[in-house]
DNA sequence: CCTGGGC
C-alpha cells in the first residue's frame, strides 16, 4: 500500500506553485485527494475553470487508454478569444493565456530568460551579437532547398509572414532574429499547418527555434489548453527530445527564451542528475517536456508524466535518436507509453543527416509527412575549410602539438583560439587531455565517463576559453552550438562519415567560417572513399593520397550511400519509388541561386506514401 | 570495436 505521504504530495498546482524553492515539498492533509474522487475532477485540481466541458480536443486513438476524465476540460468557449488575442497581440508581455493554472501571475515571476548573461549555453547571446555586427546572412542566400510530399505550404520570407503572434514576436525580436532562415522560411509553415515533418537541416542553421515556435504557438491557441495533471502525473502537451545531456539543456534554454511571457512553461529533464529537483519543477507544471530518453523512461515508470495527452513530438538529432543504440527506446517511448498515435499528435524530425534505413524507421513514426531538405551552410560549402592530413599513430601527438603552436603563435597576442579535438574513445580522451595539459595546453574534456558536474564544467571553462582546447567523444559531436570555435581537429577519424559531418559542424556556425582537420592513416580506410567525395562535393583540396585509397578502397564508413549533392539526405520515398539510387541534386537546381519549392511529390496517391506503411 | 542513456 502506498504511504499517503507520497499520495498526499502535490495535488493542486496552485499549491505547488507556492512552495518555496528551497524547502521540500510538505505533506498537507488539506491536499489530499483519495484516487476513488479523483476522477473527472483534475480541472478542480489544476485551477479554475470557468468554462463549461468543452469538446475534447484529443479524442486520439490512443488504444482504449484514454479516461475521459483525462481529457481537458472547459475554456473551449472562453478561449478562442482569450488564447487568440493572446497570440494575436493582447498588448505588451500582458496577454498571455491567463485560463492556464497559474496563469499570469506565474508568467509575473518567470525569470527574464534574456537577462542572464552568463548562463552556459547562452548560446542566443552570442548569435545576436553576431547578428549585430552583420551575420553572415549571404551565406544562406544561395543554398538550396527540396521539399516533398502531398500540399507542401509555401515557405515564407519574413517572420511577419507568420502569424506567431505579438508574444512570440517580441521574443523573436528579444533574440535579435532579423529574418528566418533557410530551414525556418521552410518548416515553420508546413509545421503550423499541421503536417508531420522530417528536415534535414545543418545545426546551427536555427532548427531548435524551427519547432519550438510551432509548437509554442500551437500551444498557445489549443482550445482545450488547461495544464493538467491527476496526482503527482503531469501531461505535458509537448515532447522534445534528444540524444545527449547537454543538447537537452540547450534546446531548453532556448525554448524557454521563445516562450518567455508566453504562458507556456518548459521543463528540462535528464540524467546524471538529481532527480527530486527535475521532479518539483515538473510538479510545478509542464507544456513543453525536453528530454533525454533514458530520464523520460525513469519518469513515465515511476508514473509522474504521462504521454496521454502530447500533442506534438519533436525529435532532435532524429537519425542518431534511431540508430541502433536509441531506437528501442524511442519505440518504447513513442508507440508504448500511451502517447496519441501518429496522424493523432504532430510529429517533426530534425537532422543534419538523414541515412535512408533510418527514414524507413522513422516513417513508422510519420503519418503522410513532408519531406524537408535544406543544403548544408556548413561543411560541404566553403565556409569550413576542410583539411586531411596522413598522421600515423604513433605521431598524433607530436602532430596535434605542431598545430596547436602554430595556431597561438599566429592568434591573436599569443591567444590560442577555441579548438575542439575529437577522439574515439573515453579513455583517449582523458589520456590526451592529460598529455596536453602536461606540455603546456590548459585542456579540458567532456565524455560519458565523467559526471554531469564535470561535463558541464568543462563545457564552460572551454566556452570561455579558459581552457581553449577541448578533447571529446561523439557526445560533443552533435548539435551543441558552442560559439567562436575556430578549429575541430579530428585526432581519430570517426568511423561514419555522417558522424564527421555532425563533428566539423561545431565549427563554421552561424554563416562564420571554421577550419577542420582530420588525421588520417591505415585505421581509417573505409572512411577514405566517403571522405574524399564529401571533401569533393565541398569543393575542398583533396590531396592526391586520399584519392589514391579512395580508388582501392570499399563502399564503407556511410551507412546512406548518400545519393550526392549538397544535402545531407534525400527522401528516401522518392528514390524508392523509382527503385534507384536517383542524382536529383547534380541537375539544374543545385547550383543557381534556385530558393523556391520544389514539389516532387510525383505521384503519390494518399496513403501510398511508401512501400513500409 | 566505440558512443550515447536511469536509478
Amino acid at each position: 500500500m502506498r504511504t499517503s505521504w507520497a499520495d498526499s504530495v502535490s495535488n493542486s498546482a496552485a499549491e505547488i506553485a507556492i512552495w518555496d524553492k528551497n524547502s521540500l515539498p510538505r505533506p498537507t492533509r488539506s491536499t489530499y485527494v483519495p484516487p476513488h474522487l479523483r476522477s473527472g475532477s483534475i480541472s478542480d485540481l489544476s485551477g479554475p475553470v470557468t468554462g463549461t466541458n468543452g469538446g475534447s480536443r484529443w479524442t486520439g486513438s490512443d488504444g482504449g487508454g484514454t479516461k475521459p476524465e483525462l481529457r481537458r476540460q472547459g475554456q473551449a468557449n472562453s478561449y478562442a478569444t482569450a488564447g487568440r488575442d493572446a497570440a494575436a497581440g493582447g498588448g505588451g508581455g500582458g496577454g498571455g493565456r491567463n485560463n492556464r493554472s497559474g496563469g499570469w501571475d506565474r508568467r509575473e515571476r518567470e525569470v527574464n530568460p534574456f537577462g542572464n548573461d552568463d548562463k552556459i549555453y547562452d548560446i542566443k547571446q552570442n548569435f545576436s551579437e553576431q547578428e549585430n555586427s552583420g551575420i553572415n546572412f549571404d551565406a544562406y542566400e544561395d543554398i538550396p532547398v527540396e521539399a516533398s510530399g502531398e500540399n507542401v505550404p509555401p515557405p515564407v520570407n519574413t517572420f511577419a509572414e507568420i502569424d506567431l503572434g505579438e508574444i512570440l514576436n517580441q521574443n523573436i525580436r528579444r533574440c535579435k532574429y532579423v529574418k528566418p532562415t533557410p530551414v525556418q522560411r521552410h518548416a515553420i509553415p508546413i509545421a503550423l499547418a499541421g503536417k508531420d515533418l522530417m528536415a534535414c537541416a545543418q545545426t546551427g542553421s536555427g532548427k531548435t527555434a524551427a519547432f519550438c515556435f510551432p509548437i509554442i504557438s500551437g500551444i498557445m491557441r489549443e482550445l482545450y489548453a488547461q495544464r493538467s495533471h491527476v496526482g503527482r502525473t503531469v501531461y505535458p502537451l509537448g515532447l522534445i527530445l534528444s540524444p545527449t545531456r547537454e543538447l537537452s539543456c540547450q534546446i531548453h534554454d532556448e525554448a524557454k527564451k521563445f516562450s518567455y511571457q508566453t504562458g507556456v512553461k518548459v521543463v528540462v529533464a535528464y540524467g546524471g542528475a538529481p532527480i527530486n529537483q527535475q521532479l518539483r519543477e515538473l510538479e510545478r507544471g509542464v507544456d513543453i517536456l525536453v528530454a533525454t530518453p533514458g530520464r523520460l523512461v525513469d519518469l513515465l515508470e515511476r508514473a509522474r508524466v504521462s504521454l496521454q495527452a502530447v500533442r506534438y513530438l519533436a525529435l532532435d538529432e532524429a537519425d542518431r535518436m534511431l540508430d541502433m543504440g536509441f531506437e528501442p527506446q524511442i519505440r518504447k517511448i513513442v508507440e508504448q507509453m500511451n502517447m496519441p498515435n501518429r496522424g493523432v499528435r504532430q510529429t517533426m524530425l530534425f537532422s543534419a543527416t538523414f541515412p535512408r534505413e533510418i527514414q524507413r524507421l522513422a516513417s513508422d513514426f510519420l503519418s503522410n509527412h513532408i519531406f524537408l531538405a535544406v543544403g548544408r551552410v556548413g561543411p560541404s560549402t566553403d565556409l569550413i575549410v576542410q583539411r586531411v592530413e596522413f598522421v600515423l599513430e604513433s605521431d598524433k601527438r607530436s602532430h596535434l602539438m605542431d598545430l596547436l603552436h602554430a595556431q597561438r603563435e599566429n592568434g591573436n597576442h599569443g591567444k590560442q583560439a577555441l579548438t575542439l579535438v575529437f577522439v574515439e574513445t573515453k579513455k583517449g580522451a582523458d589520456s590526451l587531455e592529460h598529455w596536453l595539459c602536461m606540455n603546456g595546453f590548459p585542456s579540458t574534456t567532456i565524455h560519458g565517463d565523467r559526471t554531469q558536474q564535470e561535463r558541464e564544467l568543462a563545457l564552460r571553462s572551454f566556452k570561455s576559453g579558459k581552457t581553449p582546447i577541448l578533447v571529446a567523444t561523439d557526445v560533443a559531436a552533435r548539435g551543441l552550438d558552442i560559439p567562436h570555435v575556430a578549429h575541430v581537429v579530428n585526432f581519430d577519424l570517426p568511423n561514419d562519415i555522417d558522424d564527421y559531418v555532425h563533428r566539423i559542424g561545431r565549427t563554421g556556425r552561424a554563416g562564420k567560417t571554421g577550419l577542420a582537420t582530420a588525421f588520417f592513416n591505415e585505421s581509417n580506410l573505409s572512411l577514405a572513399r566517403p571522405l574524399a567525395e564529401l571533401m569533393q562535393e565541398a569543393s575542398q583540396e583533396v590531396p592526391a593520397w586520399l584519392t589514391h585509397y579512395a580508388s582501392r578502397a570499399p563502399y564503407g564508413g556511410n551507412k546512406n550511400r548518400r545519393s550526392g549533392g549538397r544535402f545531407g539526405g534525400s527522401d528516401f520515398r522518392r528514390e524508392e519509388s523509382i527503385g534507384k539510387n536517383l542524382d536529383y541534386y547534380s541537375g539544374g537546381n543545385s547550383g543557381n541561386a534556385y530558393e523556391g519549392l520544389v514539389d516532387i511529390a510525383g505521384g503519390y496517391a494518399p496513403g501510398v506514401t511508401s512501400a513500409w506503411d
